[in-house]
DNA sequence: CGTAAGATTGAGTCCGATCAAGGCGAGTGG
DNA sequence: CCACTCGCCTTGATCGGACTCAATCTTACG
């Protein structure tokens, strides 16, 4: 591992504000893995290990249940996961796998704990970044409860283009099929869903996203800073 | 206040393990109130001042967007509520309302982050309680989006019975309506829902709910503990 | 015993899933 | 350079779960 990856990690929210004794302590201990794309990294009922960051790459949170499997989140770099599970010693709940290649750091899951209880930095940002995923959790699920497809589509294209360098036109940085399942939709609706925007100013032109009508986009939208 | 209601709350998870003068400088600090049936307790938006503790009766957590109305949880005495928001110091995600008479104990949101900071134990609870309560909703949204209406409902019979004294039969805690909403279905659906159950061994008779064929709800519910 | 609220039943509709083709596009090999 | 092929995306047709609206039935309570 890089200085500039540990840099990175030092940076986060979670890290951020600890003693740099303790840092250094759980980067020790730390192994830093790298896997391919499609790769299964853990699977739900078994127990954790490591908490889990994701420092390069994209990874997906996903349940299945019979022949039913759904998708809870996508991560990008800078997410941890799983701590829910590693601060109750306890199985997971999801199943997580690559979607591209991708690099991991791996905390021992009793190393933070330890920490936890003596460093009272760490332990504020444990519980504020667990609040956190706790109201992104809450989003999500007011977010699938309250809105159909087309307007959960559109509000990802509202939300994803502004934090875009150019607002009008963008590539999103998943597969279609990825972002079908994490919206809670069939690729096949997903499609329909796009076809259906273009009455409120969305086109779509190969592997890009035009926006012709912002205005139109969250007139229909209705984003609400209480799910989004 | 009485001491059996103190001592009530000292027995939660979340207040067991703190030190006394911690715990009676919470108590100090709190207020004990009661609210009637329907009584509008929180509002989604609004910025938090309490920690709330339900000591009696039923609360319903809720929310709004345009006309749809869809509920999160229903708590018992003994939940604490609102714990994100109030760690965060942030907006309210949801609202919530009496759905019968109720006592409330309310912490101050700055006191209760206070001695977060002072008293490991309690800091130790709360992490816990917020991991907790974040996989209760892991496994709401997995419950909600890997089932349909009549397999929640039968799952619901079938974990509900266990608790109670006569597992065969025996009558909720909750109004239909109530019920309808908590698992994410209209009245008629649920009432459509149990009419299909019969074929799977359950019988209503005026209030009470009256498994006949426990063999059969759980081979049609197919309980699965990485969701209830 | 009458009224009102809650619960059930029925009919029609919508959203989204499934199944089944068809089209587009990128990479490969002749 | 072009045809081929394999994913992936799109389109069409059908199906099913759940919602809405409306009417009827039941129950609780004054």
């Amino acid at each position: 591992m890089r200085q500039a990856e540990i840099d990175q990690v030092r940076g986060l929210r979670l890290f951020c504000d600890m003693r740099a004794d303790n840092f250094a302590e759980l980067m020790n201990a730390a192994k830093f893995e790298s896997f391919p794309k499609d790769f299964s990294l853990i699977n739900e009922g078994d127990l954790p290990d490591f908490l889990h960051i994701v420092v390069h790459g994209t990874i997906e949170m996903f349940c299945i249940h019979g022949e039913q499997e759904i998708t809870i989140e996508i991560m990008q770099p800078g997410t941890t996961f799983i701590l829910a599970a590693v601060i109750r010693d306890d199985v997971y709940l999801t199943s997580a796998r690559t979607l591209t290649a991708a690099q991991v750091l791996m905390i021992p899951a009793q190393v933070v704990r330890d920490i936890f209880e003596r460093d009272v930095a760490f332990a504020r940002a444990i519980v504020n970044e667990l609040a956190l995923r706790f109201r992104g959790l809450v989003r999500a699920l007011k977010n699938k409860q309250l809105r159909t497809g087309s307007e959960r589509l559109a509000n990802w294209i509202f939300h994803t283009s502004l934090q875009q360098e150019d607002q009008k036109r963008f590539k999103p940085a998943i597969s279609k099929q990825s972002l079908a399942s994490s919206l809670g939709m069939t690729p096949e609706h997903l499609s329909r869903n796009f076809t259906f925007l273009e009455q409120h100013g969305v086109k779509r032109l190969g592997k890009y996203i035009i926006i012709e009508d912002p205005i139109a986009l969250k007139a229909f939208a209705k984003p609400n800073s209480l799910i989004d």
